[in-house]
DNA sequence: AAGTAGACTTACTGAAGAGTAAGATTAGAC
DNA sequence: GTCTAATCTTACTCTTCAGTAAGTCTACTT
């Protein structure tokens, strides 16, 4: 570390040093806190380098954005491509994959994550890219997820998104929930969501509805859901 | 409006004012973006009133949070206590309300949700605090509505809590669904949701176990998940 | 009508930190 | 060896704001 510190580095390696860096700081501190001073220190080299190579703060931000987005995406991407064919298969071994990426970079996930779309034009559309990406990855899985159980009489676009966005907020939630209860394994973490999800999403996509049971104050006996009940489907939003 | 500005105010309603006007600016530019004078010239008043009153950009933030925080929750209580007995049928109402809350209000919502706790100790904790208190509100409802439900022959603390944070993480990502889909009703939104998750809650909660399908690749004729399939219960975390 | 307390202002200070000008150093090409 | 182009640094500038000192004004009391 010591060692050969001080050596002259070719600009794609340093550039690689300075994100890490910067990934660091930013994970720590947040993107206004953080500053570039302590960014190219811990990097083993001075501002103006930074500036060179990555042009602003921002730019600098947006590195890291896409360079821990595209390695998210991946991560989940290929092990749901590597688990067969069932999106069923796939979308459990995707999450897995995807608790499992969150439980160690921690600072990959916070700064994918924890960050606001507070700052600036240019920051706000790289996260909202990030995050239309894996959408559309989980919004695919869903949707042939429904195609393939057989139920699936009725297919909705915008229902798939409506999915993809709950089931990807809840893994969001879960994240934080998970690094308050060490012990907690991906797979495990996996498997509770899948549980819950995966039968409901199936009732949506199908065209099945959950009606509010009628109005009057109930007893507490066994009143559940009247999931299961078939309707046409649910209806397209009335203009 | 240019009638009685200039008026001189008691103090409680002036604050009342000056948060009014925070909220409005911290919304649009984020905490950090957010210059004090600006909210000062649009509460209509000069900037030491600000800290006259609030004492810090921090300390008025933080009195955003808590007031609109106390709102929400308010209204996903009132809503959810005036709806009945059935932890269903409350649920239901709260979320509804939750849903009408964030599509009016959407600064609220934004000063709530969107600012990351990037900023200092005492905005995090406030954020934290006025998220633990919604997630025990909704926890309370999961939970009960197990135990009546009548198949609940398996408690779990952290289950519940575990459902609770997955339930809160979905409607918060679908509100920003929301926001890009108007037409959708609040309560669309919650009958949507609702028929996703009801099901699956009393599954996890129930004890019983979704179960990754086995191994190899399948074809896509009807592998749904093996979902009903009563077991012991969810295992307790191993050490 | 004089006094006073609370509402309100103008006009500052001081620090922090993004970004840069101007050059020093070194690795390799020839 | 010397030239050149890339790597890297020191030492600034300049702006933006949070926070404040030192009052002024007006509504209300007595």
């Amino acid at each position: 570390m010591s060692d050969k510190r001080r050596r002259r580095l070719p600009r794609d390696v340093r550039e690689q040093e300075i994100i890490d860096a910067a990934l660091q700081v930013f994970s720590k501190r947040g993107y206004h806190a953080a500053v570039v001073d302590e960014i190219a220190e811990l990097a083993g080299i001075s501002k103006p380098m930074v500036y060179l190579y990555l042009g602003s703060k921002e730019g600098l931000f947006v590195s890291c954005i896409r360079r821990e987005a595209d390695r998210m995406a991946a991560t989940f991407r290929d092990a749901a491509q590597a688990a067969g064919d069932s999106p069923e298969q796939r979308l459990y071994a995707g999450l897995t994959a995807f608790f499992a990426f969150v439980s160690e970079r921690r600072d990959s996930w916070r700064v994918l994550h924890r960050q606001a779309p507070e700052q600036g034009e240019a920051i706000a559309a790289e996260l909202a890219a990030a995050r239309r990406a894996v959408m559309e990855e989980v919004g695919g899985l869903v949707m042939h997820g429904i195609t393939e159980a057989g139920s699936a009489t009725h297919l909705d676009e915008q229902d798939a998104d409506y999915v993809a966005h709950a089931l990807v907020g809840a893994a969001d939630a879960l994240t934080d929930w998970m690094e308050r209860h060490p012990g907690e394994s991906p797979d495990r973490m996996t498997q509770r969501l899948m549980n819950m999800m995966w039968v409901g999403m199936r009732n949506v996509l199908g065209g099945e509805i959950w009606l509010p049971p009628a109005g009057t104050v109930g007893v507490g006996k066994k009143a559940p859901a009247k999931a299961g009940r078939a309707r046409a489907a649910v209806p397209k939003t009335a203009p």
